[in-house]
DNA sequence: AGTGCGATTGACT
DNA sequence: GTCAATCGCACTA
């Protein structure tokens, strides 16, 4: 299948309007606040119209964690990890995708949480137009794809994901189902780990199926 | 200045 | 399910 197939619409009657998330709101911690994220919004606000969706997959990167981007100390590169919670750190990776991380704990400690998975709500033809002929349930799904249909890249690094502006952390639109735990994809360090989150019952998700479960 | 390595994706079997 | 392209960044010299 390599067609768009039809949009089911969407019944926004039967969800709650999406407000952002105050700092206070966020858990200080970052296993927690991964956890905490699935089921919330994310919105951007670009010149072309607004994007929506629900987080559905997380990755936390805890302090300390060999597998993070933070554990060899701060660089010009990473130094949005460092940031107090909720900011957003944006990298590229294996010449072709850029990854979106939510800073996760106070000032000057290294971790964020990777968002891997968005189901979308808001502005679905732009996505389809940025992301080719994909399936619905393939518009987001994977931590670059995501980045890609909301038109985010490296400029995104450092902003405040906290206040209404670009791009912004919002309430949930739905409730999350239940929610499983995993490991974390693609890693070759502290790959035991359990720091995966998402929404068991969702299409949206990424990752192998077994994992999927 | 040169090297090695990914928190992946998309194309292909 | 398998597999290789791709390039910014950190490290070494």
């Amino acid at each position: 299948m390599d067609t768009i197939e039809p949009v089911a619409p969407i019944n926004m009657s039967a969800m709650s309007p999406i407000v952002t998330l105050n700092r206070e709101e966020l858990p200080e911690d970052t296993e927690v606040l991964a956890r905490f994220l699935v089921g919330k919004s994310l919105v951007a606000e670009t010149p072309e119209g607004r994007l929506s969706g629900r987080i559905v997959e997380t990755e936390a990167y805890p302090p300390g964690d060999a597998a993070g981007h933070a554990f060899h100390g701060q660089t010009p590169s990473n130094g949005s990890l460092f940031l107090e919670r909720g900011h957003a750190y944006v990298y590229f990776t294996y010449g072709s995708a850029y990854m979106l991380n939510v800073s996760s704990e106070p000032e000057g400690i290294g971790a964020g949480v990777l968002l891997r998975a968005i189901e979308p709500l808001e502005g679905i033809p732009l996505m389809a137009r940025r992301r080719g002929p994909v399936r619905l349930h393939d518009l987001a799904r994977g931590p670059g794809r995501l980045t890609r249909a909301f038109g985010i890249g490296r400029t995104y690094d450092g902003f405040d994901l906290c206040v209404a502006g670009p791009l912004w952390l919002g309430s949930a639109a739905r409730p999350s189902g239940p929610v499983g735990m995993s490991v974390r994809i693609g890693l070759s360090r502290e790959k035991d780990r359990l720091l995966r989150f998402y929404e068991r019952a969702s299409p949206f998700v990424s990752g192998p199926a077994r994992l999927r479960r």
